[in-house]
DNA sequence: GAAGGCCTTTCCATTCTATGGAAAACGGCG
DNA sequence: CGCCGTTTTCCATAGAATGGAAAGGCCTTC
């Protein structure tokens, strides 16, 4: 998240300014509380009932109910007749999709994604940086699919997985808490250009993953792509080539951005 | 939009509930101006100054600082301190993917469009009904490609398109204004199998689509899926073929749901 | 270098809006 | 049929949002 203008604190600054002690604690409070409503909503896709999502929220019925509602007019929420559960609404897809990153990257990336996927055999993701996290913005998936695990839109520590340190070895800061035990790895990647998850982050899941060259200006990595799979498949042996084969494909996308 | 469980009025009735003559039109005030906000966002992806925003928001320039801060603080709007815009941030982007069909259809039907896309060479488009128009969901671009024309968020006329027509044809209710003066060419979609948007939606480009059969329980469709490209490409000749490819494709993703 | 204009950001008194408890409708289950 | 959990409406009160004004920046123009 970039530092917004500047604000009365940026995030968790408790002291008030004004003269009582409560101040404007971060926002406008109904503008807050309807969007912990739709994080609420985000966790569970398949929706939830009223009152199950004002008890998350922290919320009155009546609060949540008349939040949701408004939230529905604008087409941000659902409320599907058939469960009796509110959901996240087709707005908020639209939305989404004017994501910067999600434009732009995914648009350039995802041919080469395509043919990486190809050759490899194997998935491939393509990740971005948000705040101490990695954030996943599309997935090519290989025929022989061990279902996914990171969907688009689901969040990793950066530390440990492929896309993570691949960004830390290029550079990316501020580094992130626990950045300090990996540091010698962080070196390897570098020497060697790729970075590995051996399990790490998923239990018989490797990544072989490279960072993206930022653009035109230059300036340290903002994404990064993986190739992952089960160990069995991603193995010793082929690391080496697969490293090379992310790598290679990471460098074209940065020269095709 | 699923009609949400009551509220007091569903989209645009004026007169008020209270004693008063104001009532609470549509809900709550914060939340929806933020909303608009949003809004606005999506419709500049490239970022927008804070004083434009708030004039097309109809709002104060105060408000609108105070609203985008509060959004900010979510991740749902960032400020670039680079260009000085503010712009949609990732948790709209994470939020969006939890909309439903975004989840499973997009997942269902992407291979199957990869396929189609390689053996018809063109580009292949999904979208859902979402009020009177069609939302594009997902796309697979064919290589020699024409630059998209619908981007996944983007959304179009029903009567205008063949991802529309074929719905519509498919008995996609209510009808939208319009769809009498194509009853005709909906009844020959219906006996063909395909529908065919001939440069109507946007010059130079023909569409051939069909709606994908709803899944378990049945009812009428809500998804269609389209092959896209220039009419050079999309010849008369082809039509017949690429229509019965269509076809088949939507079958599969149908049977796949 | 100074002046002017535009945009952003802060501040605060006023007003109007959001709030949540209570009660009423609803719906399912025993 | 009666009970209980949930959803929905209502309303007086409290408190939050509002927008005008002014201060602070920044870039352009003269």
């Amino acid at each position: 998240m970039t530092t917004p203008p500047s604000s009365t604190s940026a995030a968790g600054t408790p002291s008030a300014p004004g003269p009582d002690g409560a101040g404007t604690a971060g926002g406008v409070q109904a503008v807050l509380r309807a969007l912990d409503l739709m994080a609420v909503l985000t966790t569970m896709p398949d929706g939830i009932g009223l009152s199950d999502a004002a008890r998350r929220a922290g919320l009155a019925a009546s609060t949540a109910h008349r939040l949701l509602n408004t939230l529905a007019n604008r087409g941000w929420a659902r409320f599907d007749s058939g469960t009796g559960l509110w959901q996240v609404g087709p707005e908020a897809f639209v939305t989404g999709q004017a994501f910067d990153p999600a434009r732009h990257l995914v648009q350039t990336a995802r041919p080469v994604m395509q043919r990486l996927m190809e050759r490899s055999g194997e998935t491939v993701n393509l990740a971005i940086r948000s705040d101490d996290r990695m954030l996943y913005l599309a997935q090519v998936e290989c025929a022989e699919m061990m279902r996914a695990f990171a969907r688009p839109g689901a969040r990793v520590p950066m530390v440990s997985t492929g896309v993570g340190k691949a960004l830390l070895a290029a550079g990316s800061l501020p580094a992130p808490a626990g950045t300090e035990a990996i540091v010698p790895e962080l070196d390897r990647i570098r020497s060697q250009g790729w970075a590995l998850d051996d399990e790490e982050q998923s239990v018989g899941l490797r990544c072989v993953a490279a960072a993206i060259p930022a653009g035109r200006a230059g300036g340290s990595p903002r994404a990064a792509i993986s190739i992952s799979g089960p160990t069995a498949r991603i193995s010793d042996d082929r690391l080496a080539l697969l490293g090379r084969m992310v790598g290679d494909a990471a460098a074209e996308i940065g020269r095709a951005l």
